[in-house]
DNA sequence: GATGCTATATATAAATT
DNA sequence: TAATTTATATATAGCAT
């Protein structure tokens, strides 16, 4: 995004990776919750780390929202 | 984003939601898929329209993302 | 109603602290 | 290592078609 184009591959540096992880995790589930806001949608975001770590966002309660979160 | 801006909150004018949806949707699904390969993640993402219409993206095989395809 | 165009808001990579 | 800053890439609202 800034100081050189980013290209879309596998970050190698372990710690940018994880810094980049937690900077766009924050971007995802944001775009997430406007999307739901702004056009009464329901939304459901579901990550895994590659150390295997489960984040999640959802503004429902239903569907697959539910599945997410019966499951841990 | 420009000329004015947006305020997060429904968008009541429903040719602009749609538009917005399908702009937005856009946007998360590419942001959803550069999360998961710049930092090797797995992601799933599931959004309803309000019009009841399903729409999802995922990167993986496993987990919730086997449970989302497995229903439809 | 969908699509393409731009001006501008937003996200964020790298640097800095 | 984690938070903050900043320069720049990216996303997108409103318009035009």
């Amino acid at each position: 995004m800034v100081r050189g184009k980013t290209v879309i591959e596998r970050i190698e540096n372990t710690t940018s990776r994880q810094v980049t992880f937690s900077k766009r995790k924050s971007g995802l589930f944001k775009k997430a919750r406007e999307l739901g806001v702004l056009c009464d949608a329901q939304v459901a975001v579901v990550l895994f780390s590659n150390t295997g770590r489960l984040y999640d966002y959802s503004n429902c309660n239903s569907g697959y929202a539910r599945l997410t979160s019966d499951s841990y």
